[in-house]
DNA sequence: TGCCAGGCCCTCTTTAGGGCCTT
């Protein structure tokens, strides 16, 4: 599978529409099936973490005092993402959050998100439900460190997307597994899948 | 004033409603 970076945003809330900030991002780089380089960090938007948000990432308002300032990061990250496709686990809410971060240091996105919670919901469709630490489980895959923290949960999508190919290569003979390929999969209704991916099979 | 996400997807559907998923 072609290079694809694998992002995840920890928050204040759930939209910046909600004048919710980023708190925490993380990358990782994934070749091949293998994660080969990472970034990770904290990131002080001068927002307040409301009480039950602190409770659920262990992102407290003290550690983001001595945070650098979000502007910072995301000029960091953009550098260290360039144009390398995108993914993330519920790619909708990532996507509101890194376009609106990267809008504030005036820059654009340039890549498409691909989403593994849609490809998953596709290809996984006897899990008990599609959130990221329940396919970790039901995959048998590792957990990779505290939920909800950035860091951890990219490694987990980055393993979830690795498995999602290998099902993809054992169940349709799919070779080569593009980001393009992707996101056509994720637009496919359910129930035409195995039609479509009968087309792409020797890819 | 009072409200406060939004796209996907299923079904008791399509002139709609509500659960899922992310923080």
């Amino acid at each position: 599978m072609e290079r694809i970076a694998v992002i995840d945003f920890e928050t204040t809330g759930i939209s910046p529409s909600s004048s919710c900030r980023a708190t925490e991002i993380a990358v990782v780089i994934l070749e091949r099936g293998q994660i080969v380089d990472r970034y990770q960090s904290l990131m002080n938007a001068g927002v307040r973490v409301p009480g039950f948000i602190e409770q659920l990432t262990g992102i407290s308002n003290a550690m983001l005092r001595s945070a650098p300032p979000a502007e910072r990061v995301m000029n960091e990250v953009n550098e260290f993402v360039g144009t390398t496709p995108l993914l993330a686990h519920n790619a909708a809410f990532d996507q509101k959050f890194w376009d609106f971060e990267l809008g504030l240091i005036r820059r654009t996105r340039l890549q498409k998100f691909a989403c593994s919670l849609l490809l998953a919901r596709r290809l996984m469709p006897a899990a008990p439900n599609h959130k990221l630490g329940t396919l970790t489980s039901f995959a048998q895959l590792p957990h990779t460190g505290k939920a909800h923290r950035a860091m951890a949960d990219a490694e987990m999508a980055a393993n979830l997307t690795t498995h999602l190919a290998q099902e993809l290569r054992r169940t349709h003979g799919l070779r080569e597994l593009s980001h393009e390929l992707l996101c056509g999969l994720q637009k496919v209704p359910a129930a035409k899948i195995n039609d479509h991916l009968k087309k792409h099979r020797g890819f």
